[in-house]
RNA sequence: GCUCCCUUCGUCUAGAGGCCCAGGACAUAGCCCUCUCAAGGCUGUAACACGGGUUCGAAUCCCGUAGGGAGCGCCA
């Protein structure tokens, strides 16, 4: 049987990194099981549904490499095959009209509150026949009166619940419209999904989905409910602690496959192995393994595998993420060897892709402004006195490279009776200006020497100190 | 209120009765390396929610308690 998954957003609120990370599961376990992966959003809330949210779903799908190998479906553009469906459990009994007035139902259940018992539909309309005048009725599911549903969770094991828990839900709307919990269980039935992997907040809908599966004729798919991402502070996450759409990652210089990795760190582990490629991720990934538990999102950890995540990468593969966070900041280049050297020599002091961009613009610009601390600190009168030994140890080198650098001004050290950091300092604050970069060998490499001399005589010719 | 779910260092986790006076990772502290900043290396601080059982032996099994979460909508 080949496993078939889906990840089923609706699009009522941004795409974060809760629902990427079930998309990632869905994802991962279609590909280790040589399956298919199926998106499809369910916007069947026309109220509250967006445009814009679609938008960042699919975008973010796309920009994370989650590619569906079908879809995306809508369940706006299913509504002829939900009332087919709804037509067919009328005829056949197991769904009814039901003439109760909201008014009337709230009344039930402010009772049932009152009275300190579980709210639910009493199912009053079961043996109601005769439509009520005035009344448009909504469709119910006439749900199992006794005996028990039992879910065979890969990730909760065996969860049992007793059918007189579970009342005879609303599948469609008074207007026609079907609901949420009708159009999953059509969905996934019609598209064969064999794995559901989804939040385990849907672990309580379950059973009403299993028994409605049934009462259609069709054998439930395999449940995983997996657990839900807090907030760092432990807190549910929410608009407010962090739910933020998962393109800010992209915004804030995340590589997808560090999102990713951390994502799937989260509730699942192999061995000790902290950073794994997206290939790694699907050889080792397995559903049964999820944990059961909650996991609160650590944004310094995030951190620290974007990082190792650009070290290890190919700088090539890199190039691309670099290039587009340069350009926010108006640099456009195309130099691919300069970029490549760049992320070489970046890559071991930035976080995310946004600061080594940031750190970088002394290597794509003009001329640099020279940061008035640093030039307080590093270009004193004698440090101008060794940046002019520099230049002229500098301007007669034969070859230009890390290595011919870093003997020459190893060779002036000596001379000079200086350390390598009283010479090195002035000559980072005048072709970068600022006090940090790269190893000066390496920044005046990739700086290269017409740019390299310009910026020192600009330094020297500045201040007649 | 009822039903269901969950509970190992600050955080993510390993652990499926003896290998655990609990291992790894992030963070944190110290040291080393060092031309800046990093990265890296080494060392340290730090956890089995609580209480009962079962057992020669429990983080691991059972039962409670506490705390957290979810569902109970003509929302998804």
């Amino acid at each position: 049987m080949t496993v078939v998954t889906r990840f089923a957003p609706s699009p009522t609120g941004l795409l974060h990194v809760g629902g990427v990370r079930t998309a990632l599961f869905s994802w991962l376990y279609a590909r280790r099981m040589k399956g298919k992966f199926i998106l499809r959003v369910e916007d069947t809330d026309r109220e509250r549904s967006t445009d814009e949210a679609v938008g960042v779903i699919l975008e973010g799908m796309d920009w994370l490499g989650l590619k569906a190998d079908e879809g995306p479906y809508y369940q706006t553009q299913r509504f002829d095959r939900y009332r087919e469906v709804i037509a067919g459990m009328l005829a056949a009994g197991t769904a009814y009209h039901c003439y109760c007035t909201k008014q009337e139902l709230d009344a039930l259940r402010e009772g049932q509150i009152a009275r300190k018992e579980k709210p639910r539909y009493t199912g009053i309309c079961r043996d109601r026949h005769q439509p009520r005048p005035g009344v448009s009725p909504v469709v119910r599911f006439k749900n199992p009166l006794e005996g028990s549903v039992v879910v065979d969770d890969l990730v909760h094991g065996a969860v049992t619940f007793q059918n007189t828990e579970l009342d005879d839900l609303i599948i469609a709307r008074s207007d026609g419209t079907p609901t949420y919990n009708f159009c999953v269980v059509v969905d996934d039935m019609d598209m064969g999904i064999t794995h559901v992997i989804r939040g385990d907040d849907h672990l309580n809908n379950t059973p009403r989905q299993m028994n409605m599966l049934r009462a259609l004729g069709a054998k439930p798919p395999v449940y995983a409910h997996v657990p839900m991402i807090l907030g760092p502070d432990g807190a549910k996450l929410s608009k407010r602690h962090g739910a933020v759409s998962v393109l800010q990652y992209e915004e804030e210089g995340f590589l997808p496959d560090a999102l990713l990795n951390y994502l799937v760190r989260l509730g699942w582990s192999h061995g000790d192995q902290e950073v794994f490629t997206r290939e790694e991720m699907v050889a080792a990934f397995d559903i049964h393994d999820v944990n059961k538990a909650a996991s609160a999102f650590n944004p310094e950890k995030l951190l620290w595998l974007n990082q190792q995540h650009m070290v290890r990468a190919a700088p090539s593969a890199v190039v691309p993420y670099l290039r587009a966070h340069l350009k926010r900041l108006g640099i456009d280049s195309s130099d691919q060897a300069l970029l490549e050297g760049v992320i070489v020599a970046q890559r071991e002091r930035a976080k995310t892709l946004k600061e080594m961009a940031q750190n970088s613009r002394f290597f794509f610009v003009d001329t640099v402004e020279i940061d008035p601390k640093a030039a307080a600190k590093h270009l004193t009168p004698e440090a101008l006195a060794l940046l002019r030994e520099v230049r002229a140890a500098l301007a007669g080198l034969a070859e230009w490279t890390p290595v011919s650098l870093h003997a020459a001004l190893n060779d002036l050290s000596t001379r000079v009776g200086a350390g390598l950091g009283k010479i090195a300092q002035p000559v980072r604050v005048a072709v970068t200006g600022t006090a940090v970069s790269p190893p000066i060998d390496a920044t005046l490499a990739l700086l290269g020497r017409e740019r390299s001399l310009a910026r020192i005589d600009a330094v020297l010719a500045r201040t007649p100190a």
